[in-house]
DNA sequence: AACAAGAATGATAATGATTCTCAAAGATAG
DNA sequence: CTATCTTTGAGAATCATTATCATTCTTGTT
């Protein structure tokens, strides 16, 4: 509950910084953004803010997303097929499954891979900026 | 050197398992990608093809790649930052390290990484399909 | 060698996601 | 209240990719 307050002042804090303004338009996208626990893409950021505030449009969505984005409070993802998802940065990093038959996303964490990921680039001469770590999985059809 | 006919050869059964022709143009694009060892895009592979049989256009180029890919004799691979790239597809299963300054790709494989990725899927119901991952790293400075 | 039937071709149009453009509407400071 | 600067929505532009289609190639058959 509060949840979705806090992630909303974080993301207006996030606007603020990057010295834009904080419209009706852009209020309603943030509280779309903060409800969803799913990873919507925009199109359906779109729908779902229509819903709040009719007239914002599908170009301040995305508009407002790359700002999000470039402040650190939105992840966006291009998983295979289709367009961008995105998500509120949450507290720990993770990575993601992906049911392929139902397009679900799941979000899991092993610092034992990252660990991995830290070796192998090392022994490379690389340094990790960041990486896309994707499981396009099936769910498990128990004891067929 | 024996490398690329086997490649060669190898495209040209996947071409004819398909049952499609094997053509002057296509002859050109399967040269140019058992030449090639870095992970050119569709439009880096015509150019290289062109060179070979100046009548190759675009479209077959990226015709001739979704059949090889469907084949599994090449793979599809869509980084971050513009389109897709492509490679013929080797032996071992392998991930790729992208050198975020050069866009140059570097290959790695890691049993323990692959394992750990069953595992997670497994805990959580579901069995992995098929994986991405990539470590967009930058090359370590040397004692700075 | 001529031929009919089917496949492949190149050029170009179409698509889909995203970004850009721009005139009009809105906010802000004085 | 006004001059200025920002944001807006609509639609054009873009980029990679795929689809369309009339024409050209192959290929197997005489």
């Amino acid at each position: 509950m509060g949840e979705d307050i806090e992630k909303t002042e974080k993301m207006t804090a996030a606007l603020k910084k990057a010295g834009i303004r904080v419209t009706r338009q852009r209020i309603a996208l943030l509280a779309v953004l903060a409800d969803a626990d799913d990873h919507p893409d925009a199109e359906e950021l779109h729908q779902r803010a229509k819903v709040l505030e009719p007239s914002v449009s599908l170009a301040t969505v995305y508009r407002t997303l790359s700002v999000l984005e470039h402040e650190g409070v939105v992840h966006r993802h291009a998983f295979e097929g289709g367009g961008a998802r995105f998500e509120t940065t949450h507290e720990a990093h993770h990575d993601h499954i992906l049911d392929v038959d139902t397009g679900e996303v799941v979000e899991f964490q092993s610092d034992k891979i990252e660990q991995l990921q830290e070796e192998i680039a090392r022994e490379l001469g690389y340094e990790v900026v960041h990486h896309r770590l994707e499981l396009y999985c099936r769910k498990k059809t128990k004891k067929l």
